[in-house]
RNA sequence: GGGACGGUAGUGCAGUGGUCUAGCAUAGGUGCUUUGGAAGCAUCAGACUCAAGUUCGAAUCUUGGCUGUCCCA
C-alpha cells in the first residue's frame, strides 16, 4: 500500500501527466494527453452501456435564474456554491445566468415539452458535460473541484412510480457493469435523509474505500418522485385519459471515477490501469545495441502490427535512452503488459513479457499464437486487479456492536458496519459523537439494537471518514 | 465559519538583515559516450508570490492582498 496516499495521489498526477493543477483558478485543472486518454476510454465504456437504453443530448451549460430558483429544495442544496453570469459584455444581464451545478433545471422545463401522452413514456436521456461548482473548501484535483468535467448524468421519466423504482435499479446493475470494467470494487448504500440528491426522495450511492481509508462517492442514483415534475409541471395523458404526474430519476458519475481507477490500483511504483482504460495496453521496448539495431527495431515493429491486427492497443517505446528508464516510465504509467525484445531474443524468436501488477518475467514464443498468447495475460491482469482491490476492501469494512469502537476502526483505515434504527436524530448523535459521516444503510434487518439507543435495529449501515 | 503554518528555477528543498553574483537535488537543452532495470562526463539555460513600509542595505523584518497546505466547527 502506498505510505501517504495525499501525496502520492498529487505527484502520480503530475509524473503520469494526467492533469496539471497549476491552472490559474483554483479547483480547475487541465487534463494532460495521457489522462485525457485514460478519461476517453472510461467514457466510451459508460457510453456503450447507457447507449443500450437511453439516448445522448446536450443541453446548454446556462440556466436562466428562474428555472434554478423554481424548485425551493433542490436550490436551497445548491444555492451557495453557483457561479453566475450576470454581465453580457459591458451590459447587466436583467436575468442572471447560472453555470450548471447539475443539469435538472435544464432539462426538465424542455421535459415538459416534450411528454404529452403515455407513448412517449418513458423517456430515458444521457449527457456527458461539465457542470460547476464554487467550492470554498479544499479543493483537490479529480476529487472536490470547481469544474466537474466530465459529469455524466442520465434523466429519465416514467408513467409509474414502480417503473421509476426499476429504473433505479437498471442503474445500479449498468453501474456495477462500469465499475467491473473498471476493476473497482465498490460500497452500495442508501443514502440516509439528510444526506440525499436535494429534491429526490432517495438517493442509491456507490462508495469506494480509498487506501487511506476514505471513501470516495463515486456514483449516485436518484429516485426523484414527483417532486420535480410538480415544479416544472411534467404531465402525461394516461391510456384512461386522466392527465398525470410523471414519476422522475436521475443518475451521475464523474472524473471521481478515474480517481478512483489511479488511487485504489496504484502501487509505490506508480500507476497500475486495468486493460480496458489504459492508453496503451501494451508497451514494447527494445534492447538496442549498435549492432542488430535495425533487426530488432523491425521485429519490434511487426509485433506492434501483429498485435494491433487485433485490436490491442500498442506503444513501441524507440526513444534514443535507455531501456530502464523506460522500464521505469511505462511502469508509473502503469502500461498492464510490457514487452521485452533484444538481439538474444530476437535470435531465440521470444519476447519476454512482464505484467504490471505481477514482478514476474515470463518468455513467449514470437509465433500466430502471439496476439492470444497477449490477450490472455491482459484479462488476467484485469481479473488480478480487480481481485486484489475486491479483497482490499473486504479486509477493511468492520462491523462493531459498540459505538466507542469505531473512532479506533475508522483511524485505521476501515468502514465500520453497525446496527442502526433509523432514527434521524440518533443518526446524526453518532455522527456528531464519532466526528464520521454515515454513508447510508445496506441492508434491513429484524434483530439487534441500534449501536446508540434503546430501539430495535432496522438497518445495517455504514460510516467512515469520507473525502 | 474559526485557528495554525507556508509561498525561492518545471518539481522538491536550503538560505532568517550585508559574505546572495541566491545554493542543492531532480527534471530540461546541447555534445560525447552508452543502452538486457532509472548510466557517466562536459556544457547551457532556469527562481526569491504581489504591494506598501522599516533600513545605508530586505529572499530574510512589519502590514496588507493573492494563493496554498493542515486542523477544528
Amino acid at each position: 500500500m502506498v505510505e501517504n496516499f495525499d501525496e502520492w495521489f498529487h505527484d502520480i498526477l503530475e509524473n503520469a501527466n494526467i492533469t496539471d493543477s497549476r491552472y490559474p483558478i483554483k479547483g480547475m485543472a487541465v487534463w494532460m494527453p495521457y489522462g485525457f486518454q485514460i478519461r476517453k476510454h472510461s467514457m466510451n465504456i459508460i457510453k456503450k452501456l447507457l447507449d443500450k437504453d437511453h439516448e445522448e443530448v446536450l443541453f446548454p451549460m446556462l440556466v436562466p435564474e428562474t428555472e434554478l430558483a423554481k424548485e425551493g429544495i433542490h436550490v436551497k442544496g445548491f444555492e451557495d456554491e453557483v457561479y453566475w453570469v450576470t454581465k453580457g459584455g459591458q451590459t447587466d444581464l436583467n436575468e442572471h445566468l447560472a453555470l450548471r451545478p447539475t443539469s435538472e433545471t435544464a432539462i426538465y422545463p424542455m421535459y415538459s415539452l416534450w411528454i404529452r401522452t403515455h407513448i412517449d413514456l418513458p423517456i430515458k436521456m444521457y449527457q456527458i458535460v461539465n457542470t460547476f461548482r464554487y467550492e470554498t473548501k479544499h479543493t483537490r484535483p479529480l476529487i472536490r473541484v470547481r469544474e466537474i468535467t466530465t459529469f455524466k448524468e442520465a434523466h429519465t421519466a416514467h408513467a409509474t412510480k414502480d417503473e421509476s423504482d426499476e429504473q433505479i435499479q437498471d442503474f445500479i446493475e449498468i453501474y456495477k457493469e462500469f465499475f467491473d470494467d473498471l476493476g473497482l470494487p465498490y460500497l452500495i448504500s442508501k443514502r440516509p435523509e439528510w444526506d440525499k440528491f436535494p429534491g429526490a426522495d432517495y438517493t442509491m450511492a456507490f462508495d469506494v474505500i480509498m487506501p487511506n481509508g476514505k471513501t470516495l462517492q463515486i456514483g449516485t442514483i436518484h429516485n426523484l418522485g414527483q417532486t420535480f415534475a410538480k415544479t416544472f409541471d411534467i404531465t402525461f395523458e394516461d391510456k384512461d385519459g386522466q392527465h398525470k404526474l410523471v414519476y422522475q430519476t436521475c443518475a451521475g458519475l464523474s472524473d471521481r471515477v478515474i480517481a478512483s481507477v489511479i488511487g485504489i490500483h496504484g502501487d509505490d511504483k506508480g500507476l497500475r490501469l486495468p486493460p480496458k482504460v489504459s492508453p496503451n495496453q501494451v508497451t514494447i521496448i527494445p534492447i538496442l545495441f549498435k549492432k542488430g539495431k535495425e533487426e530488432v527495431l523491425a521485429k519490434c515493429a511487426e509485433i506492434k502490427e501483429q498485435l494491433e491486427a487485433e485490436g490491442i492497443r500498442v506503444n513501441l517505446d524507440d526513444r534514443d535512452i535507455r531501456p530502464g528508464k523506460k522500464f521505469n516510465d511505462w511502469e508509473l504509467k502503469g502500461t498492464p503488459i510490457k514487452l521485452e525484445l533484444g538481439p538474444r531474443d530476437l535470435e531465440n524468436n521470444i519476447t519476454i513479457a512482464m505484467r504490471r501488477d505481477e514482478e514476474e518475467k515470463i518468455e513467449i514464443p514470437l509465433d500466430d499464437a502471439l496476439a492470444d498468447n497477449v490477450i490472455e495475460l491482459l484479462n488476467k491482469s484485469q481479473g488480478n486487479l480487480s481481485e486484489i482491490a475486491w479483497d482490499f476492501q473486504a479486509e477493511h469494512v468492520k462491523f462493531t456492536e459498540n459505538i466507542d469502537e469505531i473512532s479506533e476502526l475508522v483511524e485505521a483505515g476501515n468502514v465500520v458496519k453497525f446496527y442502526w434504527c433509523g432514527d434521524e436524530a440518533i443518526g446524526k448523535e453518532i455522527e456528531e459523537k464519532t466526528g464520521y459521516d454515515i454513508l447510508g444503510i445496506q441492508e434491513e434487518i429484524s434483530e439487534g439494537k441500534c449501536i446508540a439507543s434503546d430501539n430495535d435495529a432496522k438497518y445495517i449501515a455504514l460510516i467512515a471518514k469520507t473525502y
